[in-house]
DNA sequence: CCAAAAGTGTTAATGCTACACCCATGG
DNA sequence: CCATGGGTGTAGCATTAACACTTTTGG
């Protein structure tokens, strides 16, 4: 008997002959600018879908793990050679009904991260820019297979996240000022929030915030100081985020 | 060109033979039972890990959704009829280094369900039965494969999904009282909570909990008021759960 | 009557919201 | 000097945690 089965399995002959599926990994790349949250749609080259607009993403291979993959297609098809931000897993969608060739799975990824410069157009690979959000989920831009609906329910993770976690700073760069975190929130969420509470918040939430001594300059208005992660709550790439806030870094309540 | 590639690839010839990998789903289902969380595991008939302890589970038919693999493989090895509780993804692991075989991807589900009973030894299938997670999780139970992470993984799931959705009410049966709802909420995170303050918080909240007007019997003490969940908390096969407890039933802060 | 569990009332501490107010810079 | 944004203080309100107390059953 060449092929076993993993699981006692009483479907007939479901076991002898285990069906093998394509399995794709697909990144929904977001972060913050101009006030708003943005996502990284890449322009397909090929059918189906072929000059409309996609996740990056691509084939899983032999003997790959599912966040190597993401990363490595992220890396192609955008040109960043250190994976910026924070990577984790979102959920699998498929195998059926919902690519025209047939059967393909596909495993979602969210990447929260700093606004990083993409791959200009005329290169080997597709062009690839960041889009806002709001523009995809009111269907002013279409984008291909089930990517809309990937599209909301990272939106949505991401949202959930930043309340507990500290990846809001995933959208900041290594040094930063609480009006920047602020306005990651203030763009996740779709709403305002008051200056001085949130930075009471910010910077007294104890394992959070790190002062760095330094200072932003150059702005309008009193210069203001620059923060980073503290260590309890950095993330590092693989391993979950750990450190939670308590208490949350709360959205106001609908 | 027979097999075209999804995404633009400039890995070479990677688009042209997609790799194709066995794809199961798991089920990590969890109940509420002597005061403690249970997770459901069979035993498995063949190799590898023959005789050992798994998860349900199995594979992925062609033309077939994740969800309806799971609800399918859990009505195969359980005998259950219709799915109690709540079924959800959880995430996926693979297909890399999981099983001395090769490359098998596995879309793990999560349950969360009554003590409902399973199929008893002797049957077609391998016997099913209830197991205290804390064995699992401290090494007194082995388990095959990397089931014992994959249980960690949900458990850590269900605890953050308790506190903002009327999840805790699928462990219970259609009615119950607030007394077994607190249970529940104690087994799932491991702690005590004031029957009183944890009553007024639970009925206090619009839209969980509906009071049937029935009184429970037979029990030790004063007879408790029977509730059920309210229509607009209620979870439906294959929807995300709409209803958000605000404020939370929170958890004990660490 | 006593033990046990359900359910209500009350109070002190805590946390949040809103906003007055001062600080430091650019123009 | 004024506009702009950074940052602190504080009063009022809402929520929570802790626990006294009453109710209703079984033994």
């Amino acid at each position: 008997m060449p092929h076993s089965h993993l699981h006692a399995d009483p479907a007939p002959h479901a076991h002898l002959h285990p069906a093998r599926f394509p399995v794709t990994v697909d990144v929904v790349a977001l972060t913050v600018g101009g006030g708003e949250l943005r996502v990284l749609l890449i322009n397909r080259l090929i059918e189906p879908f072929k000059g409309g607009l996609a996740l990056p993403g691509g084939f899983v291979l032999p003997g790959e793990g599912l966040r190597d993959a993401a990363a490595r297609e992220l890396a192609e098809e955008t040109g960043v050679a250190r994976l910026p931000g924070h990577l984790e897993q979102l959920q699998s969608y498929g195998p059926a009904g919902r690519d025209p060739r047939g059967d393909v799975l596909t495993v979602a990824h969210l990447l929260l991260a700093p606004d990083f410069p993409v791959l200009a157009a005329g290169s080997d690979a597709a062009h690839a820019g960041w889009h806002p959000v709001s523009d995809v989920l009111d269907g002013v831009l279409d984008v291909a297979f089930d990517h809309r609906q990937i599209i909301a329910d990272a939106v949505e993770r991401a949202r959930s996240k930043l309340e507990y976690s500290p990846l809001g700073a995933a959208f900041c760069g290594e040094e930063f000022t609480v009006a920047q975190l602020r306005a990651v929130y203030e763009a996740v969420w779709g709403t305002r929030l008051d200056p001085r509470n949130f930075h009471r918040k910010a910077t007294g939430t104890p394992g959070f915030l790190e002062d760095t001594g330094a200072m932003s300059a150059g702005e309008a208005g009193r210069p203001a100081a620059l923060f980073r992660l503290a260590p309890e709550s950095r993330f590092v790439a693989g391993e979950p985020v750990r450190a939670v806030l308590n208490p949350p870094l709360m959205r106001p309540r609908g």
